[in-house]
DNA sequence: TATTTCACG
DNA sequence: ACGTACGTGAAATAT
């Protein structure tokens, strides 16, 4: 019986896909993985669709290319060393294969190729089938009746077949008379020189009609162009050759017994272990298909599947099903569907609850109220409730008078822990992340049609959606709960995260009151100026353009007015204001462009957008606050982002005078922690001066002012501490002497000597860097002072600049999270104590490092004294947290 | 959709 | 040879 074996080339094809698919395929931890998983791809495509009875894995052996160079020095002369990125993939490539039972054969002084085709001959020799998958067009010479050739094709999914058919309609000969043809041509990519003046096309048709290159010199007076058949004539040994270094060898004395060999022989446990730990997922789901595996055996690797029944939420016995059930369930999963997104125009749309194995959805259209008492006795349970990305889908049933009791867990805050650098969590992913097995909802059990249908005709696969997010986050909550407490973030997730998500549901409730006239009056001030900047832009100019457009402005300022350019973009020179800054030296318009771009700046993102996100309903603005998008832990804020109000400048100031308490007599209470991400490195780093000086509450600017220029502190001139200042914010980001250098306004050897000085004066802090860079390498993360998480591939990255980038996150990120940590304990507690004490005041805003509130009249003293108290003390660290607090009318006021 | 710029901590 | 501090979100222009 006739076998079919396929005979890969594993360093090209890893080649291939090292360069083909990118970089930035990595395992969590940094670990480039983008060979191995084009590797593997490729071979289980080549095992799904050609089905072999055995596969065999051909490598370049040691010294391979000897036999070739002895014969011509230059003969891959030219190609780079393999990269260290693609080297420790060959590694892990051999492991996985050895652990498939796929034989790597590697023979010392042969190349992959030649190996390949020894195999191919011995294969079709003894009559069986040899399917060869490389990118190396030369395999092609090997094709014959019972050899053929896979050819990755650009990049590496996308391969053509090639028999011998195949080979003679593209080139117009023989198999065997590929190397002919490279002969006369050359192959660039493995530096074989060929005959110069001969190209593909020349060569082909050369070999086409004489059938070799010996008939081609025997013949050489029927050869046609006098210039080529010189050409032909004096390269004759070139060209001879150039094709034995073609020729792949058949001979290669390899030991190995083709018949024993079969595809099937892996080591399942381990295969599905080392996929798992280079984050395989879809790998391991083909791979396990492969292996043909039964159900039952399926189960073994937790391969679930779950079978839900749909109940039908207008069905009264269904809802009695339902409840009946969920009073037995752990918990209750819960999706919903909601219209728009934002606090003032959110809707509940629909919401599915799932216990276990059943499933009910139910529309809270409005005119389906009959729904809410179910709705309402389920929320109310005494179960344990579990959403996916809860925040607006709790706002919603809020808004409709639906509280939900008990709910203990947010499986994407959870994953958002795991790993806060993914930016989004759809629910699809975070399952794949945590469990990485198919989950499928089985049956659908309704009532009669009629009732079915009044959820709407069209919507039955919306609701089949619902339902199906609704189990997966059932099923989500236990692996997540797990990997939480092994990772050491249970506490984290369960003392900060999970009560700080109630507090911003009711801060994006609350909002915050503007007074629009204000902001009216500010934006039409703002036009006229700009109107006669602009007219003043021109004349200086001679013209008229779009100040607004980067590319407008940068032909204006360095092709009309011949300024220098100073910085570069990826698309052209750079008009930001640091160039602007400079420029005016040389110009008067740049000076009124700066003024341009902050007023227009201003206006377009604050004046105009601020009235128009008034909530009809409230008469106040309600932001969302983002519990899952920064990589850091701090939280952010959007539609509108209430975290970037302007205060720097004299205009920015007057902005946020427009932001008032929405109650007669009430006020503003403004709360921030002062110097919090220095007061956790003097924490972190321990460092004696650090601590000191926190602890005598000393003015740390001029402290370091003082102790880096050598004068005492009370001659820290205003100069000197501004430069100490950005000193200390040069250390919390992992500054280099060149930022520093740029930003202080000085050479870089001066930058670099007040570094020094600096760690000299500071040697905790410097060990602290150094601490910080170790442990993440070594562990592949950060964390800050709770535990929170964030991994730092780029440490593990071999491009000088991305690693420093990591050494820089290593540092900063600690102190960035730590800081929010705190504040977010900060949160909770306050908010805590508030509802203990049923103050009316509300917490309103969070800036990172302050909270602000509006307080009533009959409170301001109270809450003063409670917020103050709390946020001091959320930490004992070894400095003391010093809040600065103040009463306002007005946002403008404070600081 | 990507790029540039700029507001904040 | 190159570009250089951390973390965000939004608007306008360019593609």
């Amino acid at each position: 019986m006739s076998k079919n074996y396929v005979l890969l080339d594993g360093h090209g094809l890893a080649y291939r896909a090292f360069f083909a698919l990118p970089q930035t395929l990595t395992t969590t931890e940094g670990q480039v993985t983008n060979a191995v998983y084009g590797f593997m791809n490729m071979l289980f495509k080549v095992l799904e669709e050609e089905k072999p009875d055995a596969v065999i894995v051909a490598l370049d052996g040691p010294r391979a290319e000897l036999k070739r160079t002895a014969e011509f020095p230059g003969y891959k002369a030219q190609r780079p060393p393999m990269p260290d990125n693609l080297r420790s993939q060959i590694s892990l490539i051999v492991n996985l294969l050895d652990a498939l039972g796929i034989p790597v054969v590697q023979i010392e002084g042969y190349e992959a190729d030649d190996i390949i085709g020894t195999l191919s001959k011995k294969i079709s020799d003894s009559g069986h089938e040899a399917t060869i998958v490389t990118g190396d067009r030369d395999a092609l010479q090997l094709v014959g009746e019972r050899v053929k050739v896979l050819l990755t094709e650009k990049g590496i999914s996308e391969v053509k077949t090639y028999g011998v058919k195949e080979v003679i309609e593209k080139y117009g000969v023989a198999p065997r008379s590929i190397p002919d043809i490279v002969g006369l041509k050359g192959d660039s990519s493995d530096d074989i020189p060929g005959v110069p003046g001969i190209g593909e096309k020349g060569a082909r048709e050369l070999i086409k009609e004489f059938g070799s290159l010996e008939n081609l010199y025997s013949n050489l007076d029927r050869v046609t162009g006098a210039k080529r058949r010189e050409s032909i004539e004096k390269n004759r040994d070139l060209a001879f050759l150039s094709k034995k270094l073609a020729v792949i060898d058949t001979k290669v004395p390899i030991e190995i017994d083709l018949e024993s060999l079969r595809l099937g022989q892996w080591d399942k446990d381990r295969v599905i272990e080392m996929m798992s730990s280079l984050e395989f997922k879809s790998l391991i789901k083909r791979f396990l298909q492969f292996a043909g595996e039964s159900q039952s055996e399926t189960a073994s690797h937790g391969e679930e599947c779950i079978e839900c029944r749909i109940l039908d939420g207008y069905d009264p016995e269904s809802r009695e099903d339902f409840l009946r059930a969920s009073g037995k369930a752990s918990h209750i999963g819960i999706s919903g569907r909601i219209t728009n997104s934002g606090y003032c125009d959110v809707e509940i749309e629909s919401i599915a609850f799932s216990s276990r194995d059943d499933v009910i959805v139910v529309s809270l259209k409005k005119g389906d109220e009959l729904n809410i008492d179910f709705v309402k006795k389920v929320l109310a349970s005494q179960n344990e409730k579990v959403v996916h990305d809860g925040k607006g889908i709790i706002e919603a049933l809020k808004k409709r008078g639906l509280e939900i009791a008990n709910l203990s867990f947010d499986s994407a805050i959870a994953a958002y822990l795991e790993n806060p650098s993914l930016g989004t969590y759809p629910l699809w992913n975070v399952w794949e992340g945590a469990v990485g097995k198919s989950l499928i909802i089985k049956g659908k059990e309704r009532g009669t049609p009629e009732q079915a249908s009044l959820l709407g005709e069209d919507k039955k696969d919306e609701e089949y959606l619902l339902a199906s997010e609704a189990a997966t986050i059932y099923y989500l909550k236990e692996p997540l709960l797990k990997k939480l407490q092994s990772d050491g973030m249970l506490d984290l997730f369960r003392d900060i995260e999970m009560p700080l998500m109630q507090v911003l549901i009711e801060m994006e409730e609350n909002g915050v009151a503007v007074d629009v006239d204000i902001i009216k009056d500010l934006s039409m001030e703002a036009q006229s100026s700009l109107d006669a900047i602009q007219k003043e832009i021109f004349e200086l100019v001679g013209h008229e353009f779009n100040i607004g457009s980067p590319k407008q402005l940068a032909e204006v300022l360095f092709d009309e007015l011949g300024l220098p350019p100073l910085k570069k973009t990826k698309t052209g020179y750079s008009t930001d204001s640091s160039v602007l800054e400079a420029l005016k030296a040389y110009h008067p318009v740049a000076e009124k462009i700066i003024e341009y771009r902050e007023l227009s700046k201003l206006k377009s993102t604050y004046f105009d957008v601020l009235p128009q996100l008034i909530c009809p309903a409230t008469g106040r603005i309600h932001c969302s606050f983002n519990q899952t998008a920064t990589a850091t832990g701090r939280i952010s804020s959007s539609n509108p982002n209430l975290q970037n109000i302007p205060v720097r400048t004299e205009l920015g100031k007057k902005i946020r005078s427009a932001f008032v308490p929405g109650e007669k007599g009430w006020k503003l209470l403004v709360a921030d922690y002062s110097q919090i991400e220095l007061r956790v490195l003097a924490h972190m780093s321990e460092d004696p001066l650090l601590l000191d000086a926190f602890a005598r509450d000393a003015d740390i600017h001029a402290e370091t002012a003082s102790s880096l220029f050598g004068v005492p502190p009370e001659q820290v001139t205003p100069e000197l501490r501004r430069m100490a200042k950005i000193v200390n914010f040069g250390v919390v980001y992992g500054m280099g002497f060149y930022g520093l250098s740029s930003r202080m306004g000085m050479s870089r050897e001066e930058a670099m000597e007040y570094i020094n000085r600096y760690f000299d004066k500071y040697k905790g802090v410097k060990r602290y860097r150094e601490k910080c860079i170790k442990e993440a390498r070594e562990k592949g993360y950060t964390e800050t002072l709770l535990g929170r998480r964030r991994y730092v591939k780029e440490l593990a990255s071999s491009n000088r600049q991305t690693k420093e980038l990591g050494e820089r996150l290593a540092i900063n990120t600690p102190l960035q999270g730590t800081a929010a940590d705190i504040i977010k304990k900060a949160m909770v507690d306050v908010f805590a104590e508030m509802k203990r004490r049923k103050l009316k005041s509300k917490m309103i805003l969070q800036i990172h490092d302050e909270l602000i509130f509006e307080t009533a009249p009959d409170e301001t003293e109270e809450l003063l004294g409670l917020v103050s108290s709390l946020m001091s003390s959320v930490f004992e660290l070894r400095v003391p947290l010093k809040v600065d607090i103040g009463i306002h009318d007005n946002w403008g006021e404070a600081k």
